[in-house]
DNA sequence: CTCAGTGCAAAAGCTTTGCATAATA
DNA sequence: TATTATGCAAAGCTTTTGCACTGAG
């Protein structure tokens, strides 16, 4: 049930693979964008129905620290996840829709080469979050 | 003891100046940097002993909104507020000692010119979070 | 005098934890 | 078989809300 490599990554860092993580990570794969626990939750649910959300929380933290998830922070209330990409990307959120639009910009590098204090700074994570308003909202609401 | 300029943009927008609010919004003018509602709340009670938490938080949400103070996401269980500064800028933060480091950068509007999605979006706002380890502490953990 | 603001206590919402049971290595 | 992981329920923490009372305008 587990697939073979992700086994493998589960193993090496002294860990075991069950179904539970098998089917989790799974869900993450194929969510296609940022999903938040509950979500996630519910979709394991349908595959086996005593899967508890206590387990989400617990197989998301293991996922983000083996560097197979990354957690954003799309809203203030929730965390959502989403496998690690090969290249960090940042996130544009409308206020009105919710749609998220990914993409990429050479953050950690630009501010390490501009910013005087960030010279020394060993940069191991960064997270952009810019809100507005995307071109069919605007339109919707500039009708009013 | 609301001084005047405030009691003007607290009424301009139909609110009122109470004591409560003026105490709180001195505690972030005087708090050079972050404070979390919790420690507002202590300090506004060596003055006013019986300010509540609820207020303080019905308050900083009023304050926002005015746009006289601005909230921050520093770490992912605290909402972190400060004066709201003449231009933007955004965090560096250390994962050991906590310690905040700001810094200026003209992030929406470089997104804006080169990001091909960002180009009919109406930025409103954005936060960045980085994260790492200052000199200081990355030379300490150098030791071990 | 009226309505916005406050204090208090309770609730809400997301996330974490304790503990007995189940399953992996 | 020895632990690690899970399920369930309870607890934790920050933030929000209901309601009667207080105070600003």
């Amino acid at each position: 049930m587990v697939t073979t490599d992700t086994r493998k990554a589960l193993n090496t860092a002294g860990l075991r693979a069950t179904n539970q993580r098998a089917l989790i990570l799974n869900i993450i794969r194929k969510g296609q964008g940022h999903l938040g626990a509950e979500k996630v939750h519910r979709r394991a649910q349908r595959k086996q129905p005593r899967l508890s959300l206590s387990t989400v929380y617990r197989t998301l933290q293991v996922f983000k620290k083996l560097g197979l998830v990354e957690e954003t922070h799309l809203d203030e209330t929730h965390r959502y996840y989403e496998m690690k990409p090969p290249t960090q990307h940042y996130h544009l959120i409308c206020l009105d829709c919710g749609q998220v639009i990914e993409f990429e910009y050479p953050l950690a590098r630009l501010v390490k080469r501009n910013v005087a204090q960030a010279k020394d700074f060993e940069i191991t994570g960064s997270e952009v979050r810019i809100t507005g308003y995307c071109p069919k909202c605007r339109q919707r609401r500039g009708k009013f």
